[in-house]
DNA sequence: ACGACACTGAACCGATTGGTGCAATGACGG
DNA sequence: CCGTCATTGCACCAATCGGTTCAGTGTCGT
């Protein structure tokens, strides 16, 4: 009884947000705290205006969640787990498994809660 | 500063051939057992072509590997176990946990100096 | 008040994506 | 050999993506 298929749009989101390597960057960076878009976009030699919108890709996926402080937005780690993320891939992982037994004529229990 | 992510480009393959609905949809369906192209593309009302496209995505992602058998192209799931994909979302996981350890200090570090 | 600073909005660009239709190509069945 | 069937290659299309520049907008320091 796995929720595996969430809303699409949300894993869409959040897979599309992580299938870029300067995003997962912002993530493992923002991991050692909270940063501005300009400290992003520095050491990835790239425009704020670029780094903005890669933020914006982030935040959308709550991946990221940012506040505009003064004259510089604060940019740290959002509410999103990845947990639904995960269990999708999970998932995959004992299809993959099961596909090693060699045994397709297997009774499926997920095939109902799509 | 991140060699946890193994070769990027390979994760941006797997994570954007996740990144739509369609291709996870495929995949489960060939959790169930083997395919061709057009039993793939049946049920979502799609063309061949767009289909072997999907397909084509996937494998090069690793998560699908194909056979010509005859004049139909057998689809079944392939050898890319996800691992990496997995263990980079732990890792944001982590990063996550982290975060959440910081607060913790900062506010305990709060108290100490009042 | 003024200038520097951090970002944002809009327009633009080339490449990629997700899809189509149509014309081969190659395998099967008779 | 002939017709059909499954797939594929090619050209095309609109939308999105990752990035830029340029012209604001609002904030900070003096």
């Amino acid at each position: 009884m796995v929720n595996h298929m969430v809303q699409h749009d949300t894993l869409d989101r959040i897979y599309s947000a992580l299938a870029d390597s300067t995003r997962r960057d912002i993530l493992t960076r923002l991991g050692d705290g909270p940063a501005s878009i300009g400290e992003l976009a520095e050491p990835h030699g790239m425009t704020l205006t670029g780094m903005t919108k890669h933020v914006r890709v982030l935040e959308d996926a709550g991946l990221v969640r940012t506040e505009k402080v003064g004259r510089s937005r604060q940019c740290r780690l959002g509410e999103e787990r990845l947990d639904d993320a995960m269990a999708w891939i999970s998932f995959y992982q004992r299809l993959w498994e099961r596909r090693l037994d060699g045994l397709e004529a297997y009774f499926t229990l997920q095939k109902g809660t799509d």
